[in-house]
Formats: C-alpha cells, sequence, structure tokens
DNA sequence: ATGCCAAACGCTGTTTGA
C-alpha cells in the first residue's frame, strides 16, 4: 500500500501535472495540501476520472487539504483540527482507507517570526500533539502526512545560515515537532534513509531549484502499527523540474 | 534591507503567502 503526500500549490493550475504523477506513481493513498479552491469548486470529476475517489477540505484562496484513494472513496472521520472553534483555516483532514486511518496536514508556515503567525503555528503543533496523542493510543496504524512547514535537522536544509532567521527551523518549531515524535511516531523518510539530504520543497525564487537549494519539510508520521509494516519510503524529486511543477514533490511511503 | 516567485482574484494590477 502506497501512501504519498504532495503540496501541489493550487490544485486547479496543477491539475494536469497532478492527474500525470498520480497515472504514473500509482499511489493507493494521496494526502493534497495547498487546494487553492473552494469546496465547491473541487475537480472532483477530473480526479474520478484519473481512478480516484476523493474526501476535500477546501478554502477560497489558500489553504485547503484532501485525501484521494484509488478506486475506492475515503471514509471521511474529521475536518479541521479539534482544539479551537475560532480556527477557520482548512488545514486538516482525516480519514480511513484500506484499514489505515490517514491526517493529511498543512501546517501553518509562521513566518515572519516573531509575531502573530508564528504563535498560531505553535498553538497549531499543540494541538496537533493533543488529537496525534488520541489517534496513537488507538494502537491502530495511522499516517499523519503532509506540509509540516518543519525542517527537523540542521542536514534537512541546504543553509542552516540562510534559514536561521525563519520560523521552520526555530527551536520552537523543532521542539513541537520532537514532541510529537516522542509520543513514539516513526519519521518515514529519516527512518528509511537514516543520512544523506533528502530535500521535498524548492522555492520558486532565487533559482532555488537550479542549485538544489532545498529543504526537508513534507514528511509521513507512521503509528508503530504502521511502521512495523513500513517496506519502502521516498521522494519523487524529479516532479520538481517538470514545466509547472509545485514548489513541493510528492513524498511517500510503501507498508506491507 | 529588499526582492527574488507563484497563484488567486479579478482586471491589465493587487493581495496573499511561502
Amino acid at each position: 500500500m502506497k501512501i504519498a503526500t504532495y503540496n501541489v500549490n493550487g490544485i486547479r493550475s496543477r491539475l494536469p501535472r497532478l492527474i500525470e504523477w498520480l497515472e504514473e506513481a500509482k499511489p493507493d493513498v494521496a494526502c493534497l495540501q495547498e487546494l487553492k479552491c473552494a469546496d465547491e469548486i473541487f475537480p472532483e470529476a477530473e480526479i474520478r476520472d484519473a481512478g480516484y475517489g476523493a474526501v476535500w477540505h477546501g478554502q477560497k484562496g489558500f489553504n485547503g487539504v484532501a485525501i484521494l484513494a484509488k478506486g475506492c472513496d475515503p471514509e471521511e472521520t474529521g475536518r479541521g483540527l479539534p482544539g479551537d472553534p475560532e480556527d477557520a483555516h482548512s488545514r486538516y483532514i482525516e480519514a480511513v482507507v484500506g484499514g489505515v486511518t490517514v491526517g493529511s496536514i498543512y501546517l501553518p508556515n509562521g513566518n515572519p517570526q516573531p509575531g502573530p503567525k508564528f504563535d498560531y503555528k505553535l498553538a497549531w503543533m499543540e494541538r496537533l500533539r493533543c488529537h496525534a496523542e488520541g489517534l496513537f493510543a488507538g494502537e491502530r496504524p495511522v499516517v499523519l502526512a503532509g506540509d509540516y512547514n518543519v525542517i527537523p535537522q540542521d542536514e534537512d536544509t541546504f543553509s542552516v545560515r540562510a534559514m536561521a532567521g525563519d520560523a521552520l527551523t526555530q527551536p520552537e518549531s523543532r521542539a513541537a515537532f520532537r514532541a510529537l515524535l516522542a509520543q513514539g511516531w516513526t519519521d518515514a523518510i529519516r527512518a528509511r534513509h537514516p543520512s544523506g539530504r533528502l530535500y521535498t520543497f524548492w522555492d520558486y525564487q532565487a533559482g532555488a531549484w537550479a542549485r538544489d537549494a532545498g529543504f526537508r519539510i513534507d514528511h509521513l508520521l507512521l503509528s508503530p502499527a504502521a511502521a512495523d509494516r513500513l517496506a519502502d519510503a521516498g521522494v519523487d524529486k524529479a516532479i520538481r523540474g517538470r514545466e509547472k511543477a509545485s514548489d513541493h514533490v510528492p513524498t511517500w511511503v510503501v507498508l506491507r
């Protein structure tokens, strides 16, 4: 069972690239982020024609998350991260597919920091930790996949110095990510590739792709029951070099 | 210290965000 996460950066402008990747990579489950479209204009028909059922939590202009499942409809188990009824951002959706609970996460970027956006990021991470604790306690296979907007360690960025002031590398961001992992989740890419640079994002600006100035911010966290089944994990790096590419690339695991 | 870029929105540029 192949489960992928892909921040598409606008599902309508990315649709040909998304369909192409679905046909090539054939994930059983695809968690999408940054749909940047309202619920009523989600391209359900095109995705169904490509062989995927979907659940989505959209938002006009920015944010928006979805879960796609090959040959079936994901069974939605939640939308919106619990813990703050005032939070109107569409950044979390959860579903069960083939006995695996899957969460699609679009964690706040948090820049500029310090400031209210960074405070929102940290509060969101604490809410995620609380929700993840409940999922973890269920002792079932769970995959929390998405754009975490956290560079976990120095080797996950092209330049520690360039990113020193960025919300993605702040000690508070890293500590919150570690607190989540400390519940017992497995960072699948690092479990499979303990060392080396495996970036998942390259900025559109300043020729970042051409000079391989990327970072690793798209993660798949596995509960023990899912980690026991981990067969492979990887990053579809070449996708970034295509015409009209997202600034993120698909990142995936294979579970036995 | 700033802009580099891209998408959405909606209109020939502005806003938002990464």
